[in-house]
DNA sequence: CTGTTAGCGCTTTCAC
DNA sequence: GTGAAAGCGCTAACAG
């Protein structure tokens, strides 16, 4: 099993000879345009799939100025959240004919940078960020390019080109107003360095904003680097009752996964939740359908989004204008983790 | 901001008439190949830049007829099983001067094979594919293409090119060892369909194999479909203890995330794990990090197959001949659901 | 070190 | 409906 040389491969011109037509009309027949009988189309694809021809798409994207391929980029596989944006993009993509192609940037501006200049290069139909933060050079390059670009999962008042998604900033500020309505009166937080997830950032800063308003005094915060998951949010809610100088009533997770960790910390220390602390977690992950205490959050709509994103993406590619840039709604799920404060506790 | 038309991006043309050098100098200065002086070069690549020429990786490919592309296919992003496995292989590639790129299978042999057959269109280095269940249209093209081809996850005998992996059936065989060793005689299990996860499956059928042999009859089966992940655990869970005729002593679930669902189920419903029953999840998952009462489970060597694979791979697109295929061990970690059969209750 | 020539494998364009 | 000619943007191979 060598790597066929160049010379051995089976190429259109093989399958014209054999078919004894021109290369045109073997194009024509695989590509299944216009401008060959039908007759002799499925004699040539016969021939083709006898012969086991695989067209260049390389050659083929060369010649014609155009490729099918979409090429898209989240910051982690280690999240559930991209995992559905992504599942629904990807057949709306497929639907429409389109290759998609994706890579992780974990999270790093100058990863994704990379990643956007070698894509580029591809001269792929449609490139598909995550989120709004991205470097200047990111931004410029693909706005020189001319090549469609959607961010999808933040929304964006000056997208590079067309932005799908939800107001981070503002569904931090809901949720912490429903807090506030339930009241809570002195938050905490666990989540991730203000640079390692702008979006998160964006939720903290909106729900401390709330909080500001209403005149409560933030407790304390704690960030984690790396792990955005299960692991950081027990470890920062230890450190976090470990370290907090001032009380607090209700701990803000950056995500479910975290507000999960938290959790299970504090039933390790004999925490009562709701009862003693609240918690709140973030998107309406799939592990909060099978908890028996459930966890309060803000659900996300993910499908949803990957779906219009796709399709604004693709009526960009037609040359359309769509709106370019759409904001989703956010929904809050109360969980049996917060409770009218000054009841007592109440178990799911 | 429109699609620039083919005429009017800058090509490896436009930096060699404003360098007044030849377009072999600029494409060798670009490549950063030998046979331009160091001065020339610094100026071709800083006109370069200030043209923002972006290099056609379609039309290097085509001429060089050799890219640095990687084409992955894993089956789900839900799973942060492959998020770890592939987090470490492109890394590998990354540093070896290769781009990965990704596409998700979700379990179907049908999307797989086209995607095999697109990857293929595109000519790359090499291709990844998880498990070792292909159809056999997918092995014959992967075959016939001569590009280095890579199963991981699941051990094989006979892979396609090269595999690295585990052996899943003596997982589960070992596991039941285990279980029977601490006396546990009637298992039942969660999974998926048959032919939905084969990895899956196979664990399963070692571990079965194990009890047959020991001389204890198998209690009963719940498979899923769709979900094997936390929700699918639970409602599995659900059906098992509302349908099954015979007694069961522990239940081994497809993995951990189905596990703890199943936990949370048995939990809401009064029963004791693992005094009543016992509960055996696969993977070694984050979750299993923060849980108070640890699921007992087989650590699977995500980041070592992702890295050794890589290498593996690598050393074939080198021309090098490597072992085709390493079996990569599996350790089992005692938690909490499980106990010594007849002794009271631990907990964690 | 530098440039010229001849493609890579396919599609566009334009005749017939 | 069919095919010949002329590239797509770049690199290998070779000559200077």
């Amino acid at each position: 099993m060598r790597m066929r040389s160049r010379s051995d491969r089976v190429k259109i011109e093989d399958v014209a000879r054999e078919a004894g037509v021109s290369i045109m009309s073997v194009s024509r027949a695989m590509r299944g345009v216009e401008g060959v009988s039908a007759k002799k189309r499925q004699e040539i694809l016969d021939i083709a799939r006898r012969l086991r021809y695989s067209p260049s798409s390389v050659a083929g994207s060369l010649a014609a100025a155009d490729s099918k391929l979409i090429g898209v980029s989240v910051p982690t596989l280690d999240d559930a959240v991209f995992g559905e944006i992504f599942a629904a993009m990807r057949a709306s993509f497929l639907k429409a004919g389109y290759q998609t192609v994706f890579d992780t940037s974990y999270y790093e501006e100058s990863h994704e940078e990379i990643w956007v200049e070698r894509m580029i290069a591809w001269r792929p139909a449609g490139i598909v960020l995550s989120g709004t933060q991205h470097s200047k050079r990111t931004a410029r390059m693909l706005r020189r390019s001319g090549i469609p670009t959607l961010e999808i999962w933040a929304h964006s008042q000056d997208p590079i080109d067309i932005c799908v998604g939800i107001d981070h900033a503002d569904a931090g500020y809901q949720m912490a107003l429903k807090l506030i309505e339930l009241g809570y009166r002195r938050p905490a937080y666990v989540g991730a360095k203000e640079n390692y997830d702008k979006r998160a950032q964006h939720r903290f800063e909106g729900f401390r904003r709330a909080f500001k308003e209403e005149g409560s005094q933030f407790g304390c915060s704690v960030r984690m680097d790396g792990l955005l998951s299960f692991e950081g949010g027990r470890a920062g809610t230890a450190k976090l009752l470990k370290s907090a100088r001032t009380a607090f009533d209700v701990v803000y997770f950056l995500n479910d996964h975290m507000a999960f960790g938290g959790m299970m910390e504090m039933e390790a220390r004999g925490i009562d939740v709701p009862g003693d602390i609240g918690i709140v977690g973030f998107n309406g992950l799939r592990i909060n359908n099978v908890l028996n205490k459930q966890i309060t959050t803000s659900i996300t709509p993910r499908t949803e989004m990957g779906e219009l994103g796709a399709r604004t993406l693709l009526a960009r590619i037609n040359g359309l204008a769509p709106i370019p840039s759409a904001a989703l709604p956010v929904k809050i799920r109360l969980g049996d983790t917060t409770s009218v404060r000054g009841q007592t506790d109440q178990r799911g």
